[in-house]
RNA sequence: GGGCGAUUAGCUCAGAGGGAGAGCACUUGCCUUACAAGCAAGGGGCCGGUGGUUCGAACCCACCAUCGCCCA
């Protein structure tokens, strides 16, 4: 078995295989364990219609790193999956196919639509939920959920009946922000302001009954045809005079009083504002204050209505124009300026928001916002990092009110009824039989669905049950964190504190851990516009689930965005084939291995990685606690890569290949201990590729997934091997440094003196020298001084020992001494540098002492090496003279 | 207009109040019985600018510049 691994890993071989596995034996399932410390996460729900792209990857690999490494940790750990109806999204999908066949959804109707919506939905709404299987996903999937299945709906119902009882929904008729094309009201934080080039148009408007007439400034000329006012500020002395009086508006002839309101900035324009209350926010505003009539000129399809009389059916577009050459035609037109402004659009189809006047349902916010502004001012949520609350409480602090009714068939209808005979509004659970004020049977309820993140606003409760009072609820709520992107706090993360802290009188979940946006090789936005997304899923047939997963960890600072680099990712995979090269070492070296077996002897090479693992792990430990994923992976590499692969598993081999039965046995031993424990800390980062070599590697357990999280052994910790150690590394290096400067073939074996008045230093190159002769292919001869130097040899001084390496007939005296002569001009400008520092009265006084002595040990090692090296350019001297 | 983030090696990015780091790229030498997706050695940086705090600043503070994002 063991010979037959392959030298190169290959992650199709293992990674579908084992989550088949691991989900058949149910690892990820979680039963409620009233015993244990529950850790419970709920997965944001990707659309239920859409597919896996690099933001879901990144979001679902930090989740999956938490989960796996709690539940290595023992804690009853819950990670709920689920998918969102997405109306919008997915209703636009439908149309798009059934316009393939030539029709609309009015065509079919509303039935037969949403019976195809959800023949949709089960025929791709299991993509998704496979593709989070493909990237390593350790959910608990028998507890999947859907906004729009069972449970989720009477949640919903439940939560819109309440807060109409309570008076927080209303039904109301304001301007909202339409998308002409999506047909649809959208909420305002759905619609994204770009600074777009265009013009001010400013026209006359004549005064009524006499001469003169009022010049306004608009960037909308179309929504003259319903204007019903002007408006000046009160404190412009410039109109003051006109207040009161009336215009006649052109084109159109309606009279239009002169208004005074402070809501008008003297400076835009010419300080004159032309008033639309049907397609302005602000006008609109302005029309209740003073009474003013609204007349709609532009209808739902973005096209003129009948109250634009002759312009009537022209789109919004063309109407300007048509508007902008009739007012220059009859002398309107006083100019046009070039203008840049901020418009909005729709945050799905890019069409310009028209604000239009219309009758919608709403969340009062004002009274919701107040508990959910409180729970994390005081601390009972916390985000991370801590920069992001500020974003938070900045947009609740100017919350507004929230339309939540849209113009779709996908979504959860909205729970009202009307009374056809007396009007009544019916709010309830289920839908009434007969009107409950006139006992009339003929109902009919409001068209509308909601917004989808009212339901997504119920998540963290409504899948652990709600509103029944589960035991789920009761154990795993509140949730430990949420992660998600920092591009959905408003539109998620505060609703869902304010939902749960309305229902649930507790917050959703403890922290929020937001990480940022994955974004091209060239730092834009990843965009189906664009083209220039990367799939996950062909990045892992290409690379495997592990390295894309490592890959998105270690590039990730808290908050930060990323750029997706090919680079990075064959970076991560050659770490695998890395980890799964070292491992296929340690098992074909394995024979005759006992878990009991012999343990004694420690070297000082065991000692050392010994204690470099236990740093590893305390400190992976600690980074994933303050959710410092990156940090943690980067440690794990490090220590993988440049300790265990570089220098231990070098120094295991002449015991493997050479040693005693005792010395083999403890070098498996620790081979083992280490890489088996190293693989348990990789596990919730590269869950594939670690249960395959564990599976492979002696250990107790069926499945890696529920091996406990490696346990600090403070013992470990060999402050002195490491010391021991460093100075060994430190002279390999130097030997090798030689070696590569003055060509020694790779394959001859080099002589080396090795000087060394330290007592303790030079037991340890006596004791250990055979490292240093395995690993720098050197012949070593230790002495506490030399009578002689050695007059044609290759000098360096490392960790306080001095270096000779004979080279009879090879040093070039010339090229030696200007290889020396640049290392102590080296030296010279760190001493200087030390020394000045060590003159500063104020250093020596108010340092802490640790840092003076620190600097002191310093001083003296950069003076012997100086002295070292005069020493060896004094002789060298000698050399070429005589 | 307000806020946030970034500015460190050719590129992409970590870092922390006391000796400038990694990966990739580059140079040199190696198919050394785990790995050429590799090994060994090396070159390369006034840590955006100006002030300030400090014994000491790439790090803390203020201002400025450039880029990006969010909000109005």
């Amino acid at each position: 078995m063991k010979r037959d691994i392959p030298s190169a890993y290959d992650p199709h071989e293992v990674e579908e295989k084992l989550y088949a596995w691991w989900e058949t034996r149910k690892f990820f399932h979680a039963e409620v364990e009233p015993e244990k410390r529950p850790f419970c996460i709920v997965m944001p729900p990707p659309n239920v219609t859409g597919e896996l792209h690099m933001g879901h990857a990144l979001n679902n690999t930090l989740q999956d790193v938490l989960i796996r490494w709690r539940r290595m940790q023992g804690y009853n750990t819950l990670w709920v999956p689920g998918t969102d109806h997405a109306g919008i999204a997915t209703q636009a999908r439908v149309e798009e196919h059934l316009a393939q066949e030539g029709l609309s959804k009015y065509d079919v109707g509303r039935e037969e639509f949403l019976r195809r919506t959800w023949e949709w939905k089960h025929k791709y709404g299991t993509r998704i939920t496979r593709q989070l299987r493909r990237l390593g996903a350790s959910c608990d999937w028998d507890r999947e959920r859907f906004t729009m299945d069972e449970g989720c709906s009477e949640a919903v119902r439940e939560v819109f009946v309440r807060l109409y009882e309570r008076g927080l929904i209303y039904r109301g008729y304001y301007i909202v922000n339409w998308c002409p094309r999506c047909r649809t009201t959208i909420s305002d934080i759905e619609v994204e302001h770009e600074e777009t080039p265009g013009q001010l148009y400013y026209i006359r408007y004549p005064l009524q009954d006499r001469e003169g007439y009022v010049v306004i400034a608009t960037t909308r000329p179309e929504t003259m045809l319903g204007d019903t006012a002007v408006a000046v500020n009160p404190e412009d002395e410039r109109y003051r005079h006109l207040v009161g009086l009336t215009a006649v508006l052109p084109l159109v002839g309606r009279e239009l009083p002169i208004i005074a309101d402070a809501y008008v900035d003297p400076a835009f324009g010419t300080g004159a504002l032309k008033v639309t209350p049907a397609h302005d926010p602000n006008d609109f505003e302005i029309g209740m204050r003073h009474n003013l009539p609204q007349v709609k000129v532009i209808g739902p399809d973005g096209r003129m209505t009948e109250e634009a009389g002759r312009y009537q059916g022209l789109d919004r577009c063309a109407c300007r124009k048509e508007v902008v050459r009739d007012l220059e035609a009859q002398g309107y037109l006083v100019k046009i300026e070039e203008h840049r402004h901020a418009v909005g659009h729709c945050y799905r189809c890019h069409t310009a928001i028209e604000p239009m006047l219309s009758r919608q349902w709403f969340v009062r916010m004002q009274p919701l916002a107040a508990p959910a502004i409180k729970a994390v001012e005081d601390g009972r949520i916390r985000f991370v990092p801590e920069r992001f609350t500020r974003i938070y409480l900045n947009w609740l602090y100017n919350i507004r009110d929230w339309c939540i009714s849209r113009q779709l068939w996908w979504g959860h209808r909205i729970p009202v009824w009307y009374c056809l005979r007396c009007e009544a509004e019916i709010v309830a659970r289920e839908e009434p039989r007969v009107c409950p004020k006139c006992g009339n049977p003929e109902l009919e309820q409001d068209p509308d669905v909601l917004d989808t993140w009212f339901s997504s606003a119920l998540w963290p409760f409504s899948t652990l049950g709600w509103p029944a009072a589960t035991q789920e609820l009761r154990h795993f709520y509140p949730t430990s964190v949420l992660v998600t992107g920092r591009d959905i706090i408003f539109f998620w993360v505060a609703r869902m504190i304010f939902a749960a802290l309305e229902f649930m009188q507790e917050v959703p979940f403890r922290d929020v851990f937001i990480h940022g946006l994955v974004l091209d090789a060239l730092g834009r936005k990843m965009s189906k516009s664009l083209g220039n997304g990367v799939d996950p899923l062909e990045v892992i047939d290409r690379y495997g689930a592990d390295s894309l997963r490592f890959m998105l960890v270690t590039g990730n600072t808290p908050g930060n965005d990323q750029r997706f680099h090919f680079e990075k990712l064959e970076g991560a995979r050659n770490f695998c084939n890395k980890l799964w090269n070292a491992s296929r070492f340690v098992l074909m070296n394995l024979d005759g291995y006992r878990p009991d077996g012999e343990t004694g002897g420690m070297t000082l090479g065991d000692r050392w990685i010994l204690s470099r693992y236990e740093d590893t792990l305390v400190r992976v430990t600690e980074n994933l606690e303050a959710y410092d994923l990156g940090e943690a992976a980067r440690a794990l590499y490090e220590f993988v890569w440049d300790e265990f692969c570089d220098w231990y598993v070098e120094l295991a081999k002449p015991r493997l290949y050479r040693g005693t039965p005792a010395e083999r046995a403890t070098a498996q031993h620790v081979l083992v201990t280490v890489l088996r424990g190293t693989l348990e800390l990789l596990h919730p980062f590269m869950p594939f590729i670690t249960e395959a070599i564990w599976q492979h590697l002696p250990h107790a357990g069926e499945t890696i997934t529920l091996a406990p999280w490696p346990a600090s052994v403070p013992a470990r910790r060999d402050l002195e091997a490491e010391a021991a150690m460093n100075l060994v590394m430190e002279v390999t290096r130097a030997v090798r440094h030689i070696r590569s400067e003055m060509n020694i073939p790779p394959s001859s074996r080099a002589a080396v003196l090795l000087v060394c008045p330290d007592t303790a230093s030079r037991a340890v190159l006596e004791r250990w020298g055979d490292y240093i002769e395995t690993l720098a292919l050197a012949e070593l001869q230790v002495f506490s001084e030399l009578a002689a130097e050695p007059r044609q040899a290759a000098h360096a001084v490392a960790g306080g020992v001095e270096i000779y390496v004979p080279l009879a007939g090879l040093i070039n005296t010339e090229r030696e001494t200007a290889r020396l002569a640049r290392q102590l001009a080296e030296v010279e400008k760190d001493l200087a540098r030390v020394e000045a520092k060590l003159a500063n009265p104020g250093f020596l006084t108010k340092a802490p002492p640790e840092v003076v002595a620190k600097e002191q040990e310093k001083r003296d090692e950069l003076a012997h090496k100086r002295a070292a090296l005069n020493e060896r350019l004094r002789v060298l001297n000698e050399v070429a003279g005589g």
